[in-house]
DNA sequence: TCAAAAACTTTACGCGCGTAAATATTTTGT
DNA sequence: ACAAAATATTTACGCGCGTAAAGTTTTTGA
């Protein structure tokens, strides 16, 4: 295992030239078969690897992808992150992983850092309303994106993520057929058009199926979304705002906050006997099985989003032009005892 | 704002030499107030920036940083990578952010993408007793590294961490001091070397207090370690393993995972008239304030933590040669309602 | 077997920038 | 105001690799 500097004392002690190795790195069956197997065996003996800055810089087009969240800290978005991150790699690209960290400017940065990365593409999940949209859009015309999770307006190559409208008709459907008809828990300023969307679906639903619905809107900014909802839930039941015993949440991290707040107010959730009141949530959260109750949810079909936002950016990177559109994934119910 | 393709160019409309410009992007403060202004000058109206690619394939010494953590989806190590980030882009390097994924083969990978980078410094939170650790050992001479979070042997530059025994020792005490002395809750073949430390603490601690130990073992591979805790509780419960009213989780994820298992028992879990168990974890995770009850813990001291790291593998960058040494960070008690 | 096709070698240039050396210009202190 | 010090400019080279062009060798297929 000798240090080998650079392609040419790699090409000499391969015994082949280096215009034909670095052929070969760049596309392993793009050279006969005895010679990658001549060259695979040096590899073998001799620790060399291109050097990527040298290698990307002659390069019109980067094996780099970066993947973008608006918030890694929530595991939501760090396991879907983690599923296109493997994605990526079993395509031959580099990602690299990106937070917003919940802040404009950060976003703004993190863009910008993007940039001179010079990536292929980029999977982008923008924080949503407090997105400097300017920018967005301006990042969108320079750099292949696809945005996914939330929609800023048309802007990148096309829109990936969950049908929000089949989430919140699907799980008040199913919370009207099982008991009282839910009210919906929700912040005033929420951080993405999803939560619109989701409101909106549950007011449609709820004037289908004839039953009166009741919004609850809480205070709160930010994306400390358990404790925002930990005190509009106080404030809620102090308020008597809960025109039910059930109560669909327009997240499941607003959904954790509030059973945190029904705890403290020794109030039972659930379907058993001395429950007063249900609670269900929407996302299908990494966290929500271990709730207590465990949260009743409509999870999020990572696999199939992850899928397919992955696969429309790679195709765009291989030159497949198709208009803008949008792609909404849906949601699959998940019982628990909460609701 | 024209677009500018290289130096060359940016240096001609700034009407400064390339040699200074070029100076001036790697230290802004080595050059003279008046020139400095005219480069800045430039820059905006200019849209120019060092294309990295070329800046580091000549660089001895990158600003590039590698941070890694063994499971991003897990909150506790999302949130101090975040802030380790933080401190890398105030000191002027660039942070990438890596996840071993809980696996030993990604472990690997990561730190194979991470030669490619040839990163100034690398923060690494290794997997421990799953990782590889010749390979590790192997990375550590090559790259200056600072392991934190759990140490494997005296790698790297130093080991900056938490002060495990004084964890445990302490929430020990807490928990005798107010009820039934505590059983410990861990799993048989832990993630890391920190819970053999724990448990090791617990004893002593019992031993001193003249308390009778008693460690429940469970089972269960990998890092799912709520589910691990679930299962184990019932376990446990079954086996009627808890000598005590007590228990002290080795992690808060366990014990987030007990909690669950309490519940789906029917049992009550805090210090409450109709409670039966008080439990307790260690690390004061993001989560734990949210699961019902509100989990007392000990928590880590995420921002010393945090900045002792960053700071040692700088001062490592900057040319200080200390020898290896083990610094571990005291944590706080957050009293919560389960114990 | 032999010509065409495919793959490889040799040679050479350029990417965008760091950096060194020699020279020219500005700033500083007195 | 003048010499010394600090800073800027000019010139030039090299980093490691992509890639093009022209020539050589190997493979393919009828």
């Amino acid at each position: 295992m000798t240090k080998i500097k650079n392609m040419e004392e790699f090409a000499t002690v391969s015994g082949i030239s280096r215009p034909t190795v670095s052929k070969y790195f760049n596309d392993p069956s793009s050279v006969r078969p005895r010679t990658r197997a001549r060259i695979e065996e040096a590899l073998k003996e001799h620790d060399y690897r291109p050097n990527i800055y040298a290698v990307n810089q002659n390069r019109k087009l980067t094996k780099a992808v970066g993947i973008v969240v608006p918030l890694l800290v929530d595991p939501y978005f760090a396991e879907i992150a983690r599923k296109l991150e493997k994605r990526c790699i079993d395509r031959g690209y580099r990602p690299t992983l990106f937070s917003a960290h919940g802040q404009t400017d950060q976003e703004v940065d993190v863009l910008e850092s993007l940039r001179s990365l010079k990536p292929a593409g980029v999977l982008l999940a923008p924080l949503g309303r407090s997105s400097n949209h300017a920018v967005l859009e301006k990042f969108c015309c320079d750099v292949p994106t696809l945005i996914f999770d939330s929609s800023v307006g048309e802007f990148g190559l096309s829109f990936v993520g969950s049908d929000n409208r089949q989430f919140t008709t699907h799980i008040t459907d199913y919370l009207c057929r099982t008991g009282e008809p839910p009210c919906f828990f929700e912040m005033k300023t929420p951080a993405n058009p999803n939560a619109h969307r989701r409101r909106q679906a549950y007011l449609d639903a709820m004037a289908q199926f004839g039953q009166p619905a009741k919004v609850i809107s809480i205070d709160g900014e930010g994306w400390e979304f358990e404790e925002i909802g930990r005190r509009g839930g106080h404030q809620a039941f102090e308020d008597g705002a809960f025109s039910t015993n059930t109560v669909l949440c327009s997240n499941d991290r607003l959904a954790i906050g509030l059973l945190t707040a029904c705890y403290e107010r020794g109030i039972q959730v659930g379907r058993g006997p001395n429950c007063s009141i249900r609670v269900a949530g929407q996302d299908g959260h990494p966290h929500s099985r271990f709730t207590c109750p465990p949260l009743t949810t409509i999870s999020h079909d990572y696999d199939t989003v992850s899928r397919t936002a992955a696969d429309s950016l790679f195709a765009a990177i291989d030159g497949d032009v198709t208009p803008w559109n949008s792609t909404r994934i849906e949601g699959k119910l998940t019982l628990r005892s909460s609701a």
